[in-house]
DNA sequence: GAGTTTGAAACT
DNA sequence: CAGTTTCAAACTC
């Protein structure tokens, strides 16, 4: 979990410090010495941040009690600086070392995660969306649900949208209880603070709730009896228009094709919803203070809507966080409260608490329905990075240049998709993108057991494919790896084998967490990039710049760079041409075809690309295969789109291309994508750059330069020189057989390189 | 569905 | 770092 992530976070990030953006940012960076920071905030940024964040996911148990520890301290602290300090204590467990040695900005990030300067990031609208990116994460992690302030967690999200209604959550903070301990809390730090903590945790622990809504709603379900709710939720859909919250929150249309799973957890919504409503509150009441949780919830409906877009944004968090996370929300919730359904498998069984815990929140079922089966796959789609929907998330990061340098991919999907300004939007699309690829994919899958082997691969692909978009899952087959090597696709996007998979001898669970994660970090410890996303899309990810997405298809290219020498990269044997980018420099391969973006640089025409895929497509479609390139680009875009994904995956997190766009990506993209816009994104915002860059530490440096910092980039040669020397794949990079000379200097930073080289650009079909 | 091909991952 | 082996996906029949 945190460990290798995050040391390997730390080394980019140094580099990154240097860069004029690092400057920028630590100007900016709310750590400064901090005022007192809004006790009230700090107060709230503690309890919800768990530095963790999402990678940890397996461990997250462990780390609650890590969090007390956090707590404490950051509550004492209240200083800014505690950063470096603070994300080692919030490590706690062996993450905490590592996030000690990560570099500033890493700390920053954390620190922000911790949610103790928030005021800052109010002030500098960049840091702001960092930071609430991270709290995002952090959020999402199991450990952050369970904090009580879920409100900061909303605060965050609010935060990038708009100050305003950060602004106001403080005050809720303060109607939470936080008034209590943010003056005593800043009085005696540690005191009555430590207590509320503790009980939060408890209480969290007991509740686990995914959302910060969905705490809220425990809240005030403990104080309202169940008529009460029902007719509050009722007036809130009523309220609410559905459309709205459907488009935001629900991951799954209604309309849209209902896995078992989806209808299980509806049914949970409908009616369970109230029992386990009852037996929360019940908890609730016993064991968490009557604290105003009212408050919370009471506030105007129009902040709730705002927050609901939030909601969604954490959802797609928790998805994300679900892989290795979900164990220890399992845990947590079997432990503390909700005796695990009977019938589901963990994963399903968590889900379903989970979607019975929002439900009281958000009375449209939908959300929760949507959230609780998906999110195994979601993150698995997310994370996925490399196959179909995996590789378009993770390559999406175009703005790897961020900050985040932690391999884990979870993080970076969740920086990709926090990116845009419009988080929300970009979740709501990703989970949406998601949520319809599950539609058509997953509910087989779903249904099924866990690793049953119901349908022979084969099928399951075929499924997929037929589905079209709808890979959101990684599916394996693994037989010998036990889906403990990266050759297990589950495994390498940092995602749990689902019932879908027809692997054998699968260690690649929830069960399994402690192997799991044991055999992560060695192989991040191999190869600390391993995790991270094998493609990078410049601009991409965020919805809002759908039109953007559009066009950088072509951008984007394989880190790594692919090694094929037979297939010309015209099969889905290459990772680039899987992941629908062009090959790039870094690339070895042989006679390179790729449609989407030769090696050599030199971009196929359109016009050639069409006859390319025609001529492909046409062999596939004979081979009934026609869908690859289309089909995989749109899963990859929904993949994308949907969520970065697992811990690891996350990273993958926003998808750049517009989930339903998808169409054939590749040639679209190419088209569309026209001039390089994909690369200099001048339309995306900054901060949607700066958000978006998760990818991994590898992509960060270079991401950032190459698509929203270009200029940094430019500027800085550092930024070069301070990228990785390894390929992000870690993989052999030997010198781009046929580029320019280019090679060494410029793979440091592929981004960089790409622009740098006219090749790339040049790819760019059209001029 | 079985078998082959392919290239990444893992190993030496 | 290079070469080999292992592995699972992609592909073919």
């Amino acid at each position: 979990m945190d460990s290798p992530e995050r040391t390997q976070i730390g080394t980019p990030i140094s580099n990154i410090e240097e860069s004029p953006f690092s400057n920028f940012v630590n100007s900016l960076s709310p750590i400064k010495p901090t005022k007192a920071i809004n006790i009230s905030q700090t107060f709230s940024s503690l309890s919800f941040t768990s530095p963790p964040s999402v990678f940890t996911s397996p461990h997250v148990s462990l780390q609650k009690e890590s969090r007390f520890l956090r707590r404490h301290q950051l509550s004492g602290l209240t200083k800014p600086e505690f950063s470096s300090n603070d994300g080692d204590t919030d490590g706690g467990n062996e993450g905490v070392t590592n996030a000690s040695q990560q570099p500033e900005n890493s700390t920053s990030q954390e620190v922000q995660g911790s949610g103790l300067s928030l005021e800052p990031l109010c002030d500098v609208s960049k840091l702001a969306i960092e930071l609430p990116t991270a709290m995002k994460y952090e959020c999402g992690s199991p450990d952050t649900k369970k904090d009580v302030p879920s409100s900061s967690e909303t605060n965050c999200e609010l935060g990038t949208s708009g100050l305003v209604p950060f602004i106001k959550e403080p005050s809720r903070r303060g109607s939470f209880g936080a008034q209590l301990n943010s003056q005593e809390m800043e009085e005696n730090k540690d005191g009555i603070s430590c207590d509320w903590e503790s009980l939060i945790s408890d209480a969290t622990d007991l509740f686990v709730f995914d959302s910060p809504n969905d705490s809220e709603s425990l809240k005030e379900l403990t104080q309202r009896t169940l008529d009460e709710e029902k007719s509050f939720f009722a007036s809130l859909l009523s309220r609410f228009p559905q459309d709205d919250v459907n488009n935001q929150r629900n991951p799954y249309p209604p309309g849209s094709t209902n896995s078992d799973d989806r209808q299980e957890t509806k049914d949970q919504f409908n009616q369970p919803a109230e029992v386990n409503v009852q037996k929360l509150i019940g908890l609730a009441q016993d064991n968490l203070p009557s604290t105003s949780m009212n408050d919370f919830f009471t506030d105007d409906l129009n902040e709730k809507s705002e927050n609901e877009a939030d909601y969604n944004f954490h959802r797609g968090m928790r998805r994300r966080c679900l892989v290795f996370e979900i164990p220890g929300a399992r845990r947590n919730i079997e432990d503390g409260v909700i005796s695990s359904s009977a019938n589901s498998s963990n994963d399903e069984e968590k889900i379903g608490i989970n979607n019975k815990q929002l439900l009281p929140l958000k009375p449209g079922g939908d959300s929760s329905r949507c959230i609780l089966p998906g999110i195994g796959l979601h993150l698995n789609a997310l994370a996925v990075a490399s196959k179909g929907c995996r590789v378009l998330r993770h390559e999406t990061t175009p703005s790897e240049g961020l900050l985040i340098v932690s391999p884990s991919t979870a993080l970076e999907s969740l920086v990709n998709s926090s990116g845009s300004t419009s988080l929300e939007k970009d979740m709501g699309a990703a989970e949406n993108a998601v949520q319809v690829a599950e539609d058509s994919s997953q509910p087989p899958a779903y249904v099924a057991g866990d690793e049953s082997a119901q349908n022979s691969p084969k099928k399951k692909r075929r499924r997929l494919e037929n589905a079209g978009e709808g890979e959101e899952c990684k599916r394996c087959n693994c037989k010998r790896s036990k889906c403990l090597k990266l050759y297990c696709e589950c495994f390498a996007a940092g995602v749990y084998c689902v019932e879908p998979c027809s692997c054998q001898d699968c260690f690649n669970k929830p069960i399994h967490e402690d192997t799991v994660l044991a055999t992560r970090k060695q192989i991040e410890s191999r190869n600390p990039l391993a995790f991270a996303p094998k493609v990078i899309r410049s601009s991409d990810s965020i919805p809002d710049r759908g039109d953007e997405l559009s066009r950088t298809p072509a951008s984007a290219r394989h880190k790594r760079g692919c090694n094929c020498k037979k297939s010309s990269c015209l099969k889905k044997y290459c990772e680039c041409y899987q992941a629908g980018v062009g090959c790039s420099i870094s690339c070895r391969c042989e006679g390179c075809k790729n449609a989407f973006g030769r090696k050599d640089g030199s971009t196929i025409l359109e016009t050639e690309i069409e006859i390319e895929e025609e001529t492909q497509v046409s062999k596939n479609s004979s081979a009934g295969k026609g869908l690859d390139q289309p089909g995989i680009q749109n899963e990859e875009q929904n993949s994308e789109s949907a969520a970065p994904t697992t811990p690891l995956r996350i990273f993958r997190s926003s998808a750049l291309l517009p989930n339903s766009s998808k169409g054939k990506p590749p040639r679209s993209s190419f088209a569309s994508a026209g001039s390089s816009s994909g690369f200099h994104p001048s339309n995306a915002p900054v901060r949607s750059t700066f958000l978006r860059s998760q990818p991994k530490m590898e992509k960060q440096p270079q991401a950032v330069s190459g698509d929203e910092m270009p200029a940094v980039l430019q500027n800085n040669s550092s930024p070069g020189s301070s990228v990785k020397t390894l390929s992000p794949n870690s993989k052999r990079v030997s010198p781009p057989h046929h580029d320019n000379g280019q090679s060494p200097g410029l793979r440091s930073g592929r981004k960089l390189i790409l622009q740098s080289i006219p090749a790339f650009p040049s790819l760019t079909p059209r001029r």
